[in-house]
DNA sequence: AATGAATGAGGATTCATTCAT
DNA sequence: GATGAATGAATCCTCATTCAT
């Protein structure tokens, strides 16, 4: 009733529904370069300008702000499942790919963070689902009897009133959270680095830092 | 009418030069209160409305929306600094006080993430000094020769292939971004907890925590 | 953070508070004629044009659509319960007020058409008191003992097989409702000369049509 | 694989022509539910996805969103038309129902109230058409002599200064305009509830209520 | 010095309509 | 002939900021 879909004039091209896979690959790409900058609040509109797509197409693919950030970090996700399901792979190998995303991504940082209260990825469902998973495929290659932190030396550490924690693995989504908070810094290099001085403070040794194994 | 000349209308009165400050403090207060509740990039309107003033105050004393947020971290800072400056001050017991910190005020956890790379506070001026000011107070209470993380333990760390940081002060810093990263949870008690849980991991005994040393 | 307020240039003058009041008086009369060309879906923003206002100052005074569109109503109310209120006033006198409210006025008719169920003026709690504000003020100025409709006449309606309806008073707010479907056409004169029309074929003498009593 | 050769894709197969007549039909259909329950304004999308079509084919089949409302309506208006062309129909018969077909289709409210005053059906050619069919099978068995409304009554109508209409027929439509602005309601009982009551206070008999004529 | 209304740019979201496949 | 993705204008709504009083 209201609407002017197009006054008329000629429209920049429809590439057709071929172009769905394509435009939905390339909104996510966008919105991790958008993230990257500008952080998880940035303005939807400029991701669908960077993809060189319309808002509506955003849309039809994403139904909401959370479902683009959670496309975004199921790939990262994804990718460390893939290290971790690897042949022989290590769990500082694993480490390492983790170490990359943290560097890369400042979604994938928020991810970590996800819990509701500070307004950024609410308790999305999907959110919810992929910090599963992210733990599930860390855990999966914790080498046996692998204590994190200082309480793992030899010397009774107890005598320093550090009671260890109830259950291991939480020692470990912790201890990604705290690298995940030092990775500060406005390029991927400075990031990495903080990273990487991150893990020995927690006494872990990290991998070569790549997305794909080496 | 028995009712006297009635100043104007019904303006709630002008209480006069003398609740400025009154005012700037109810800002602050009530600043803290919604960055906890919303985060950093609440409205602020909700500040002014919490204050119980009008917007033009919060413009009077503060500019812009870093300045407010930089004053409310700015009594955080400040806190951490009067408990560095004690007498017989521990470092783990300044570290009690960052701690709490960390866990009461998203904000305070914000200021450990200023790096404008994630769209909270930008490299605002008085981010910076802040950041240093609290660095500088830190510092200041480290006890001779301490080194932070598990390398520090007596057997050679260097076996494990962990380089020492270049500047040990250097460390304390990203010690505390890392603390932070782990800061999350709904209620300040489940931050603390986790707060805890992230120095333990670093090796790093923390005293009492609480705003005022015991 | 993602917000230009107003890149700079000269603002288009703040007519300051004092014009709060007759902004509010500028919306509903907007409001009340953007409603008699395009009905109550009209787009907001037309109805902020035309006031000479900004949009902001539409949603200070209503905080959504049903807001707006129940003050422009309230006032049509407002002159039926005055007429009704008035001394000497007679049932056909107020008929005449009703109709030429109908008249004039698209949203007086979907006021009583709002019944949810077509997409105008929603189940909005004020529009349920509207209504029953309305028909207190009818059923006020009803002569003792009025019946409406044919079935009052002298010879047996019963006859006809149409029973009489339970509650008289219910049968008066069904006439309006009729009297509102009668009201259609692109002038005030067209339904006008509509409405007196369909009050006729109910029966039901009506007196001068004007807003206020002669 | 033992799949065969796959047509093309996952396309939900192109029934081919033959389906073209079922899918105006289906999308005739699905408007229709559609209108009931949200009106005329609805989107079209929903309509299409009802239909179990793309949103194509609802172009292809209707211009404008218009056309596809003139569809549905014309649906009514041609049972009318039939009942009213029936052997021995009654005048109370037809309007039996007519009267359904207020109770059962907003739509068909819609139609009598298609001035274009009120963002409903703009003054389509189309609609202007149905209206005319429809007014035509309705005066088509008016009984002679019929007059409706109260003045029809034995008794000097002229004493109550109410002047005959013009045109009779002109009546007719005005009081089926009447009829359907006394329905509302959310079910389609409450809604021939009203009706009927509307018909009462008219003064005219109407026959049994049914889509097909007893 | 305080108030709080006004301003209006910007971001979110929805659909009508087109068109490649 | 059908599909449904793409387009983008239009609308809604929210705030940061200004400024008359």
């Amino acid at each position: 009733m209201t609407q002017h879909p197009t006054p008329d004039e000629r429209r920049p091209a429809n590439r057709g529904p071929k172009a769905a896979a394509g435009n939905r690959a390339a909104l996510v790409a966008a919105a991790r370069e958008i993230y990257a900058v500008h952080g998880l609040d940035a303005p939807l509109s400029g991701i669908a300008r960077r993809a060189g797509v319309g808002q509506g197409v955003l849309y039809r693919h994403f139904p909401d702000r959370d479902a683009i950030a959670s496309a975004v970090l199921e790939e990262n996700v994804r990718q460390v499942e893939e290290a971790a399901a690897d042949e022989g792979v290590t769990f500082a190998g694993v480490l390492g790919v983790v170490t990359w995303h943290l560097a890369q991504s400042a979604a994938f940082i928020g991810l970590l963070h996800a819990d509701g209260a500070n307004g950024r990825l609410r308790a999305h469902a999907s959110a919810q689902d992929l910090s599963e998973r992210f733990e599930r495929a860390l855990r999966g290659c914790l080498p046996d009897g692998h204590r994190l932190g200082a309480p793992q030396t030899p010397e009774a550490p107890e005598t320093r009133g550090i009671p260890a924690a109830a259950d291991p693995s939480e020692d470990l989504m912790l201890a990604v959270a705290m690298v995940s908070g030092a990775v500060t810094g406005p390029t991927p290099e400075d990031r990495e680095r903080r990273a990487l001085a991150a893990w020995r403070l927690l006494g872990i040794t990290v991998g070569p830092v790549a997305p794909f194994k080496g």
